[in-house]
DNA sequence: GATGAATGAGGCTTCATTCAT
DNA sequence: CATGAATGAAGCCTCATTCAT
């Protein structure tokens, strides 16, 4: 019974779970680690030669596995794009979600979430950014369903922390603000990564595009509170 | 011959243009009209279905032609991608061009610029946006390098534009600082064209997205100024 | 623009259907021998090999065509089954249906149908009986309602034989008796036919199968008009 | 060892058969449950997906066993097909063999073999039905021996039972004749059962089917006796 | 210039079968 | 005996591109 048809682990005649067996469990760790590194195959040649002049036969070959074992593991190529993407989302929010952890109320937050993206993330995982910036783009419904729905959950992310900035710097100038604000974080994150990452490779810069960021993003946030008009007028117009 | 190739012949020899025949004008503007037609159900196509699930012709059915005139008018597939998207890159200088155009110096500019792409850009054509942020991406090495040189010329326009503006506010931190403003700039209108106009539809509230988002932009360039060192702990750090 | 995708003689500004050219009409014709060489190829492979174990490389090596021109003037496989089938029963009604057409009321359109379908149609077409009795059953679903509809059509000519033999020899029993012959008369000239083709080759017998299958028929129809309770008993009882 | 070869490991040397032990009993006993199980998952997949639509896997599924273990009661899938074969053409040859066991002579033999196969054996077994006369037809060389051979034999018990009439009736037109009245029952039965028990629904009517199916065989019989001139001449030729 | 039938390499996926545990 | 992960040949189909008319 193939993994991927997601009814692991059936027991026939309604037995209790047994414990696992040692050879069970050794079973599952080799289990594991065959998708990973089927996933891995994948996850570098998509980034490399492309999504579309990925061949399964390839990524088999890469992952030193028949074709068959591939399609044992993932129900076809799209999936092990999905399950790519995911993945890569899930590690994406975690490690923000990390640098938000202790620094609520203050934009402290945004310092560590650059510093920990541009100067960890990023130069660890050149083809995870490739992946989820580029590879995953307009390549099917299912694929863009995933991407979406991760865009939004670092959305969200971003939008809760901004949120609890309210707190201490007081109130944004609308909700659709903090929307926007959101985004355009992600959006900032996105192309400077793409940018200094992918189209030149100027990974020493990293860090201080990261400090740049984060100092425009603070800039960004700050001239969205609800401002007094004479400031208002001041910093986003610039005279009079 | 193809109008490829015939595009190839006219410069070389620096030869007089001959005077063109009325019905050679006219089959010069036909033609002109075949390659628009069959461009825009490209365009339309490639927007809606992909660029992958496009076929040829599909494109060629659209434009009520055959695959052959197709063919005609573009090397292949990959070709009318690029003819796609540098024309939609430039349309987007030229329009950010103007938007920069009679502002300099100040941060007016990029207000124009916003306005002028969330406000009428983004609402009038979708398509090109998904085009330029969704399908062009991760296609084939040339469309790629087709799009980073759109990328990077854009991102030139909008260094200029901070360039000029440091006559009036003063020295930015470093060129790299620049260079990431504009590229985040870049990132952010893409995101934010996206997230509102593909992944939602909120036309409607673009408007007042491009405000936040300027506003936004304005924030973070005054931040990244030669700050005295007082502002600069105050606004980024944010804690003493 | 392919032909199996029903949208033919296409005429894009709607101009009013020119009269066909002398080369227009060359290519029609052209084209609809590639479709029957096409159609020939397969039929003869699927009644050879079986359905299954015919790819479509083989068939368009047969034909002399590549897959591709297979796929031009057919959907699919399947599609390449489904129009067989359909041309035999259509050939199949043709056939039954002017061995009836000049024999109303009378036995002997029965007789004309198993002489012209046991002497002329199985020694002459052994691979569509295979087709029709054999590879076609069981395939797919889609195949399996072709193939009932044209049972169904065979049975209701059958039916409406027999009905306009009401007229001579009295009423039958049932309306279900009709029906009941009808699928029988098939059932017997399929079974006959495939065993004395197929199965033993006996096309030499075929001709006095038919006699006999045709006085069987006869005799069987006779036994369920309305009979005089006398006969009754004595024909199907047997006794008493 | 698998049971296959077991089979094979019995008669040759004809060695006494050790008694068995209670143990080995037990076993015997389970296994001959299990490869029950199997059959008959396979036997109803087979009839509801279609053969070729069935993998080994599903199959296995459904008799609650791993793949592994299908293989070790079977040579292969076509032998699961094959043993399924058989078995219903020895189920459908004893109970015609009891049907005409006490009516030696008489065509009541058929009219009990009719009242048995469509009012007993078709509404219980359906899937047989779709079996021996839908999925077992063109599927390979192997399948398609064991289907003549059971064709065969059936054929060969009508004709018996046609045979032992002719001491009551009188003798047949001719060899032949029998033949073809055998086959023709048998197809006769074989398109009835399929069009009112797999193409519609109508279990509640094949019992009158039957009736005048039999009746039909019947008349059809009496048909092809060597008739006298003066009824051949009306019945069967309608002319002089 | 325009047409559209023809091409065929290449892609994804299935599935019967095996075999080490 | 039973398991189920692994295999890989084979199958169907797509589609960008060409070229004779």
């Amino acid at each position: 019974m193939s993994v991927n048809q997601a009814r692991k682990r059936r027991s026939p005649k309604g037995k209790p779970e047994a414990p696992l067996t040692r050879s069970a469990r050794r079973r599952l760790r080799e289990r594991e680690h065959r998708l990973e590194t089927i996933l891995g195959a994948a996850g570098s040649l998509f980034a490399e030669e492309g999504y579309h002049r990925t061949g399964m036969e390839r990524i088999a070959d890469e992952a030193e596995v028949s074709v068959g074992t591939v399609y044992f593991y993932f129900k076809n190529k799209e999936d092990l794009l999905v399950q790519l993407l995911d993945r890569t989302g899930y590690e994406l929010r975690s490690l923000l979600g990390d640098a938000f952890r202790h620094a609520d109320g203050t934009l402290e937050g945004f310092r560590n979430a650059g510093k920990v993206f541009f100067e960890e993330f990023c130069p660890r995982n050149p083809e995870k950014i490739a992946l989820i910036f580029r590879e995953s783009a307009g390549q099917s419904a299912v694929v863009e369903a995933h991407r979406k729905r991760i865009f939004a959950k670092l959305i969200d992310d971003l939008k809760a922390a901004l949120t609890s900035v309210e707190a201490n710097l007081g109130a944004f100038r609308s909700d659709l603000a903090i929307d926007v604000m959101a985004a355009s974080i992600l959006g900032m994150f996105e192309r400077l990564a793409y940018h200094y990452l992918i189209w030149q490779d100027r990974r020493g810069d990293l860090s201080a595009v990261g400090d740049d960021a984060v100092d425009f993003i603070a800039g960004g946030i700050r001239n969205l509170l609800q401002a007094d008009p004479a400031d208002e007028e001041n910093l986003s117009h610039g005279r009079d």
